[in-house]
DNA sequence: ACAAAAGTGTTATTACTACACCCATGA
DNA sequence: TCATGGGTGTAGTAATAACACTTTTGT
């Protein structure tokens, strides 16, 4: 095995070009940060190392850019391999690349964030990998710089969703708006005041109401809607900005 | 130079830890993307290659990453070196990474986007470089992605000046509020009305008005001000928000 | 019948937009 | 004296923030 990467990295060096002669090539790694929401919580998927090195150790889920894949390639790959979904909304948030960040070798790790739509069946799947959901305000410490990843996340994410609806991201596809409203108290820790939030998201006009309730979380049950994204991506495009409240 | 070379990896691949095994090492390299605000024009630095391979095609200046400093450190590096500056506004905006972006190696690189303060001494330093300010609707086309990175920085840059004064950064230290205005204009392609450009902007408390007068825009001359960072800082941790106007 | 969450309107305050003229000065 | 850009105020409109009660329904 050593034998054959090394071979690998001498039939390489001849290939390149002169240019990269005097550079030297790093490990490049992905760090996914998984955002869910449930129960009334955000929360941040963190995995249980199962093998050595740093067995036992808390982390977030990575794993190295291949040779034939982007940075982006590499996240939705492990996002698949971790949580089983396809089709999660993802986007770089940066990248770490401090010299002595992981005392293993040098190596610089791109971060994402993902965020997921919890249900029980990815749930479960995440508990396969010894993997488990920590409010964020709750998370352990965790290898290498994982804990600033996460408090970069979660800045990021307040960011983001304060003008972007990626809020929805993490609500199932038919959402409430009290559904909605407490994921934004969760994610500004702050309390808002339902007939203004009600006014002002309706106002936007990109939500359709369906017929149905939602009878889970009240008697009463509370009108399901979706999002228009159709709408929304028509509005953005005009300059629009959504924005639930002044920041 | 090639044996050396190859002595390195040998040598490298032995230190590392079983875990990075299978893992393939790739090129890291830093692009800038250099804001300038001159004659009235935000403008980015381009450069001219005067050495193979790629000679005489315009090119973001960058460098690969040292094994033994940060992104953030050959970004600072990068800029040093080509503008004489140290103390420059710099943010990372997002590594690019697909597999055949250079069709030389494999290698990513990580955007970064800076902000400089320009005088005519850097402008004479940059030409000795082969360097040269465009317009930013006249960028020629680039190597690579470049053209790619110069349309994300762009966007970039205005996404953030909406909320962050960071486009004070591309101004003299103290500047006039004419100037600004016009900064803003150019940045976000809008004409503002200069009453409530003022109004706006002086209502935030964050500026300290001087006793000098700029001279060089006009024969009344317009009050210079200094930009108060310890107010700001202190205002935004309080959760103020930077914005000139609606978005 | 009652507990628990859903849903609804009004008013005061604040922020924004639109708009036109005088001022100071150097040439 | 005149051309040039700097500087100022007001009024109409829109957005926001503060506030409490009724509705529905399962138990």
């Amino acid at each position: 095995m050593y034998l054959l990467h090394l071979l690998y990295l001498v039939k390489n060096f001849h290939l390149e070009e002169s240019r990269y002669a005097l550079a030297s090539k790093l490990y490049v790694a992905v760090d996914c940060i998984i955002f869910g929401f449930d129960d009334g919580e955000l929360k941040i998927l963190v995995f249980n190392r199962q093998v050595a090195p740093l067995k036992g150790m808390w982390s977030l889920i990575g794993s190295f850019v291949l040779i034939n894949e982007s940075a982006e390639a590499a996240g939705k790959r492990v996002l698949k391999d971790f949580t089983g979904l396809d089709d999660i909304f993802m986007e770089e948030l940066k990248t770490y690349s401090d010299v002595a960040r992981d005392s293993g070798a040098r190596c610089i790790s791109i971060g994402q964030y993902a965020l997921i739509r919890l249900t029980e069946k990815n749930t479960n799947l995440a508990a396969k990998y010894g993997a488990k959901w920590f409010e964020v305000s709750k998370v352990p410490d965790l290898v290498l710089d994982h804990n600033q990843m996460v408090a970069d996340g979660l800045q990021r994410l307040r960011n983001v969703a304060q003008f972007y609806p990626i809020g929805l991201e993490l609500l199932p596809k038919k959402f409430t708006i009290p559904q909605l409203q407490k994921l934004y108290e969760e994610i500004f820790q702050k309390k808002m005041d339902t007939r203004n939030f009600r006014k002002k998201l309706l106002s936007l006009n990109i939500l359709i109401q369906l017929d149905e309730k939602d009878k889970s979380g009240s008697k009463k049950g509370a009108f399901l809607y979706e999002f228009d994204y159709a709408k929304y991506r028509k509005l953005k495009n005009k300059g629009f900005s959504f924005s639930l409240f002044k920041v």
